[in-house]
DNA sequence: CAATTTGATTAACACTGTTAAGCAGATTAT
DNA sequence: ATAATCTGCTTAACAGTGTTAATCAAATTG
């Protein structure tokens, strides 16, 4: 590729430059309002005819900048997977102590939850093929994010504090507990107020640890 | 009313009750054709046209058995419910051991969870707002299946077994962890197996009941 | 036999996601 | 500068969806 010298071939440039300058506009005000949309109708009321008629485009234009509508919605949740995956690293960051956090990581997990309602439905419970979804320019899976859980575990169980066991099994019970409470509050808001769930987190994460710590103690006998 | 005494009275009761007859033959002929439907297609598949298809009928049809949509799938979830109900109940009588009892009516949810999973994923995940809808002849609401779980926790906490507590607040969390891995396992089934899932229960179960066992002991200090 | 009710149908509306064809304006080439 | 091409976007259209209104034939009633 040549550097451009002559003023047309500078102008030309810079045209082309604003022109795909644009084009990412466009791609951002979609996501944009589309998000919005996300979380003010949910889901189930989401159409990408609202989306257009929000940015003043036709419908079609999306099509122009999104394969079709999952590419979009998958769009939002990635962006709510990065949010997630830094607080969960931010929360596991914050003490060395494994029991710590554990329960850091389990607080940051269920305030995700509970702040990001509509986000954490269609990451967990409705759109979870999304996960398994190769992502360009990423080597890794949007999964990987629950290292920061099995690394507490394994740190756990290495420092003594866990009782020895499968790392993978110890990590899902764990994460067992806390979705189900964050996805029982979130499809049935009715049964528990949002103030008893943020009340029975600590609770909750006791048992969770405390089942953990002496696994095969007196559970059984 | 007056009874039926001459022959031709006699042939038009039998008549109209022929009639309801056949509107209930077909009613129910739509309720089968909407559950293998379900089954085969999912939720996101579903649509009365296609219900209609397969019975021979026009899809407004349907309209004259059902108010709308909602009202069939709301009758196919609640015979789900029935069964689950009926299920818990068994479970819960099959022993007087608190512990026990527990214990079987966690697995006997599990195995409604893994048994049933497109219709556990309508009643707890996507449509649970049917939960609370009043019933037609029947003055409980369907939540009401839950019962079982909390007597048997209170029946726990009476025995002493369980550490004195707060009956909802051990039911929540038993609850929230059984739902936490059937829920996990039906929307990411790629992430764990159902071999797995179902080899997990046992463990879960341990460390639910465990946790519950000694709640404010080792946990925390 | 006439009037009316009943069960089902077709047509239509307002949506949805999506594809194909067309069109005006900017860009490029001659 | 003019002609050709390309680009971004739009309208039209298709195949669906749930749902309502109008219609029609057949059974039931008077």
């Amino acid at each position: 590729m040549i550097e451009p010298v002559t003023r047309a071939e500078r102008v030309r440039k810079g045209s082309s430059q604003r022109r795909v300058q644009e084009k990412e506009n466009l791609q951002q005000a979609i996501m944009d309002a589309a998000g919005e949309l996300l979380l003010e109708q949910g889901y189930s009321g989401f159409s990408l005819r609202q989306v257009a008629e929000r940015i003043g485009y036709s419908a079609t234009t999306i099509y122009l900048y999104f394969k079709d509508k999952d590419e979009l919605v998958f769009s939002l949740i990635d962006e709510a997977w990065d949010r997630f995956g830094r607080e969960l690293e931010q929360a596991a960051a914050s003490t060395t102590n494994p029991i710590e956090q554990l329960r850091a990581i389990g607080h940051a997990y269920f305030n995700f939850g509970l702040n990001n309602a509509v986000y954490y439905q269609l990451m967990f419970m409705q759109r979870s093929d999304f996960l398994f979804c190769p992502k360009p320019d990423e080597e890794l899976p949007r999964i990987a994010s629950f290292v920061v859980l099995t690394n507490a575990v394994q740190a756990g169980i290495e420092a003594g504090v866990l009782k020895p066991g499968d790392v993978q099994a110890y990590s899902l019970t764990a994460w067992s507990l806390v979705h189900g409470l964050v996805s029982l509050w979130i499809s049935m808001p009715q049964l528990i107020s949002e103030s008893v769930v943020r009340g029975s987190i600590d609770t909750i994460l006791d048992v969770a640890i405390g089942g953990l710590l002496q696994q095969q103690g007196s559970a059984i006998s």
